[in-house]
DNA sequence: CAAGGTAGTGAGTCATCACTCACCATGTGC
DNA sequence: GCACATGGTGAGTGATGACTCACTACCTTG
């Protein structure tokens, strides 16, 4: 296999050990057994734990900016808005993208990983921004709604429902377009 | 010193150690440390470093609970849920309490801590659909906006301006009542 | 002053973890 | 058929971390 091919491999599999257990929680050793591989060999793709986190994190906010892109198609203002708040809720069926976000604010306190998130951070409300044209305001609760569902996705509240769940997770959020609920 | 005192001199250093770094991310030995305290004594006021993890995060929630109350009065309706959201934008001072309710959310594969977390989350919802009377939608949008407010203060985005930050926290974040800015 | 409870610690133990070193296997160009 | 890059590992190492054990100093009560 080709570096590049396992290179992605894993990657895919940090992701959803990360998500999991965080920066800190998260041994290397268990990255390099759920992506199949020797943890010496995760060394040589990667110097440190540290840069492993920062690029899946890097690359967890591209991620989410692409989908913006497009959904967003030639839509703008509010229309451009919705179309991203129903592309965020996709996000959602696949919980460890968001949930390793979670963990990257959390991990803040780090320099590097504090300054890795806030730039990408930076990019995605510019982005929207741009894509949308609309003022601080919207943009704000836009952004307030997406912090929400992370916090949601963390909590993993639609596994574990209760009165507050009903209330707090519009159904929206539960049946995106593939569903039939 | 009374064992009382004692453990609560320790819960306000836990809370910043824990606030930093998380709860994997933070050794015993450093809460101790930073309590003026000896490592095996930690022990003998909390069976294990979960525990006191999760005594911390009910603290934070009952904190935040009480501000709500005291911040409502006799108020209801948006009025309440303004003073709310004043009395949170306060908490933000401390950023202490916030970024330990950030760490729990992050530490929710843990099922001990997802359940406290889901629960305490829970009810802080039913406390402030019942001080504000309000439906489901405001409401959201109240938790959401607090949720966003977590976010930057984990980032600590106020302390690392950049463009993105003056749109994205509006003054009244920045300046309680009790300053002069 | 004896007896016992309360507050507190020094010095471990055993497991885990980030990271390293020396090494092997399989092509591929010449 | 050999030099060498590419892809990969077994077996460490030194540090750290959660938790324990055996112990002391001090106070209170009879």
């Amino acid at each position: 296999m080709t570096a590049g091919e396992r290179r992605a491999d894993v990657l895919r599999a940090a992701v959803a050990e990360f998500a999991k257990t965080g920066y800190q929680g998260t041994s290397t050793e268990d990255v390099a057994r759920v992506a199949g591989i020797s943890q010496p060999y995760l060394f040589k793709m990667w110097p440190t734990k540290k840069a492993l986190f920062i690029s899946l994190v890097e690359h967890g906010f591209e991620r989410v900016r692409q989908a913006f892109v497009e959904a967003t198609g030639e839509a703008t203002g509010d229309e451009a808005l919705d179309r991203m708040g129903e592309a965020y809720g996709e996000l959602l069926r696949d919980r460890d993208e968001l949930l390793l976000q979670m963990q990257s604010y959390a991990a803040c306190d780090d320099p590097e990983i504090g300054a890795v998130t806030r730039r990408e951070f930076g990019r995605l409300w510019r982005q929207v921004a741009r894509l949308s044209g609309l003022d601080d305001e919207r943009l704000q609760q836009f952004f307030a709604m997406g912090m929400l569902m992370n916090v949601v996705a963390s909590m993993d509240a639609t596994n574990h429902p209760s009165q507050w769940v009903k209330a707090c997770v519009p159904p929206a959020w539960l049946a995106p377009p593939t569903w039939d609920g």
